[in-house]
DNA sequence: TCATATTACTTAATATATTAAATAAATCAA
DNA sequence: TTGATTTATTTAATATATTAAGTAATATGA
């Protein structure tokens, strides 16, 4: 009978425990400072420029448009971000962050880098680089 | 002012990519089965075990308890597995493959390995073993 | 120009994730 | 032995993921 490979030796499996790892580390940080996972993805993309598309903003993020959808909802509520229509395409929808959210960010952003200078500590700065070097080209070779 | 690393600097983010990317190339499949990435997960658990505790399953599958009460509940309505208690301890739960649980397991191995292969063959054997292992090592270095 | 197709986003439906609280059985301590 | 604690699982509440369908604005072509 055909037999499964191990989890040690699936890809999937070790790439969602590595990222459960490494999540696990930040997701107390972030909770305390009342943000998901996933709005921190959506704060950090906003911080980064002054304003986008919401389907640039859900490449980015990584977070499928009917997510992002109520995520952006949700933001808007806490006043975090804005939310704009676009006069020469009625389509599109600008989101930007506002001065709230904006200093939501600024005080995340010593908080996780610290988080993530604890992790290169643990594994090593060589070893985090090479890993990460790794993870691009995977990235690269399978995006279709 | 503090600035965030970028994506491509940024572990858990090229971790979410890399599982992302490689789950797209399996979920096809899986669904065309009628399974979600979660049932699968599960089933195949199941499959290397006569029975298993739900916290074992819980944490071999890598989904949280509440999940996998639903899911396991999914499972028994459409007869891939079976729900006992243990009678020495009226707390537990054991869950088993049933006869169609098994046979559904059996029809996607192969398809399962034949995707795996064709990513071995993107990636080169030995990119993939090495990646491979340094997330291992990731893993045992972040469990806390 | 006007029907058709495409684009950008939202809504809907079902499944899963996360955290907290609840339940029930088993264990422990006085 | 019994009241308190712990363990194993489930329920509940809110947030997100996934796929399909819907809506409205824009672009395209005969």
């Amino acid at each position: 009978m055909a037999k499964l490979r191990n989890i040690n030796r699936s890809l999937p499996m070790q790439l969602l425990l590595a990222r459960e790892s490494t999540m696990s580390l930040f997701r107390p940080m972030l909770r305390s400072f009342g943000l998901t996972d996933q709005q921190w993805r959506v704060l950090r993309v906003l911080a980064g420029c002054d304003d986008i598309e919401a389907f640039e903003l859900s490449q980015q993020s990584m977070i499928l448009p009917p997510s992002l959808t109520r995520i952006v909802k949700n933001l808007e509520e806490d006043r975090l971000v804005k939310r704009t229509t676009v006069s020469e395409d009625q389509r599109k929808v600008l989101i930007t962050l506002t001065a709230k959210g904006n200093r939501k960010y600024k005080q995340v952003v010593p908080e996780s880098e610290k988080i993530y200078r604890s992790i290169e500590k643990k594994l090593g700065k060589r070893e985090l680089d090479d890993l990460l070097k790794q993870l691009v080209t995977l990235n690269k070779n399978l995006e279709n």
